[in-house]
DNA sequence: AGCGCTGAAACAAACGATTGCAGTCAACGT
DNA sequence: ACGTTGACTGCAATCGTTTGTTTCAGCGCT
């Protein structure tokens, strides 16, 4: 702990604490006479006090935490939110905490438990499921919530992501402008909103270009990761289905899909092309895609409100 | 703010508030009747008892809260070792706090003092300069503090971090047997441990296999980025420095060597071999190197002293 | 001169849990 | 039968701020 307190200052003033609080905090100003304030301000600032934040909080019930709850801080999706998150917050007064659930409901539950109990001011949610208990116990609690990158079904709190269909059908015309006519979409997991919209625009998409859709052209991945995108792809070459081209739901996926392809002796832009989503770092092989770096700064409109 | 406190739990079991504090506290509860303590702890189930953590930190001046501190999340190195330390973390019952200083001194101090003001019961730093006042002070004040992945030269705090050395002789021998004399080493900042001890290591390998060292051999970046490795490589090229392989100070700066490496039309493993450190994801295409994902593991270790 | 009013500062009660201290009561030994 | 012990539990202070409620002095007005 520091040791110097509000007492310490008031003293050190010739003021009672309750003034010096007041002094020192900005929209309470005004109730103390000018001259005073000036005498706290110097006091505190001649003894290096800094105001106790948990002593406050209790007062105030109110924290200045901020909790942002991720799946896998080690998804290269995530540390940019992180971040552009911690940044904006941190300008505001607020401490970013953050909790990785490691994909596990039970461990996430526990976490905003955890939180909910320390007094955390809001919760960004970036474990989103399309049906996610744990977020309508959110929306009915009276701690502001925001969804970023991954919505619910339920839209009931408010949601912060990127244009998933115009990503989608911006990937699809570079495809069909390079020639490409049977298309798969490696899809993400439907019980996220991502993967459910992007499926959903990729789907939009083809039917735009009067390319024929068959239900065996999206293949789901159960989770956003490379062996998902693998097994995704071999079950893809064991079927009859024709493609000369993928479109992944993430990069992760893309990633995977190109591994299997080239353990099997397909030449990657040669004979399939493949197109990932996100915009990881490093992976300038594959053809451009959507940027989600832009999420953070929005978020803090939200989180504003 | 959860609703139900201490007090109507204690009133629910017909005891003393203070008496269902020592009740629900594991090591308190052997000054109670086990009975009483049953009658508390099924009255805390029923109502969905949680304790207040701001309350009982203001009271006991710990926050249960610990505090990580990077230079950038967005480097891939650290994710890795924020989810390590948090899972160990929260199992015991802590609470993550990340902070992103953005490589900058001045958000640093900011930060930490911010996290000091409240109550933080331990500092995890990954931001250490060779020479740095912040952790000096740290070390002077009472909360524990361990130095993550960059060591000081004061080495006051704790430290836990890779083998660096053994970790650049493996690299060097590899070059070695592949045949290699004129290695260049392009050294991270002379400002961090990693930087220095590296480098040290660098031109202690070389000796220990016979080679000349010259100082033009070791190229020194002022920043772990791939545009400060492609600067240094720039400058190597441009001098009259004779070389077949590099070895960078991680591969962030060997990301930056092989773009200009390719710009200048050597080819990557036929004119010049490259060799980066750390480990990143989807580096396949670079020799293996050293892996820093066990430190969060034994950061355990240092926690718990 | 008396009255009300206003601005400024002091007072004290919270916030919710922990904990040293004191009190109760039964059991027990002599 | 009485003092003593010891096991429980109640009491109340405390952590450091914030904030609603006095208190008070000075001032203008009639």
């Amino acid at each position: 702990m520091q040791r110097v307190k509000l007492v310490d200052v008031a003293r050190a003033a010739g003021v009672h604490p309750g003034t010096a609080s007041r002094a020192l905090s900005a929209d309470t100003g005004g109730l103390v006479s000018p001259d005073t304030v000036r005498r706290v301000v110097r006091a505190a600032e001649r003894l290096g006090y800094v105001p106790n934040t948990v002593a406050r909080g209790l007062r105030t019930a109110r924290s200045f935490l901020v909790a942002m709850v991720v799946p896998d801080v080690t998804n290269p999706l995530f540390p940019p939110m992180v971040r552009g998150a911690e940044q904006v917050l941190s300008q505001a007064g607020f401490t970013l905490v953050l909790t990785d659930t490691d994909n596990d409901a039970g461990t996430e539950r526990k976490q905003v438990q955890q939180l909910r109990a320390r007094g955390t001011d809001g919760f960004l949610i970036a474990t989103a499921r399309w049906q996610d208990q744990l977020v309508e116990e959110l929306a009915d609690g009276r701690v502001p919530a925001v969804l970023i990158n991954r919505n619910t079904s339920s839209h009931r709190l408010p949601y912060v992501g990127g244009d998933e269909r115009t990503g989608i059908a911006v990937a699809v015309d570079h495809l069909v402008s390079l020639g490409h006519r049977r298309i798969v979409h490696l899809a993400g997991p439907q019980d996220t909103s991502t993967g459910r919209e992007r499926a959903s625009a990729f789907r939009h998409a083809l039917r735009t270009h009067g390319l024929p859709i068959t239900r065996a052209q999206v293949r789901t991945c159960d989770s956003y990761t490379e062996r998902a995108g693998a097994q995704a792809t071999e079950r893809l070459l064991a079927s009859d289905v024709e493609f000369t081209a993928l479109l992944a739901g993430n990069d992760l996926i893309a990633l995977g899909a190109l591994a299997v392809l080239a353990a099997t002796g397909k030449r990657c832009p040669g004979d399939v092309s493949v197109v990932g989503f996100n915009d990881l770092p490093m992976v300038d092989k594959l053809t451009p895609s959507l940027t989600t770096v832009t999420l953070p700064l929005r978020e803090m409109g939200a989180l504003a409100a």
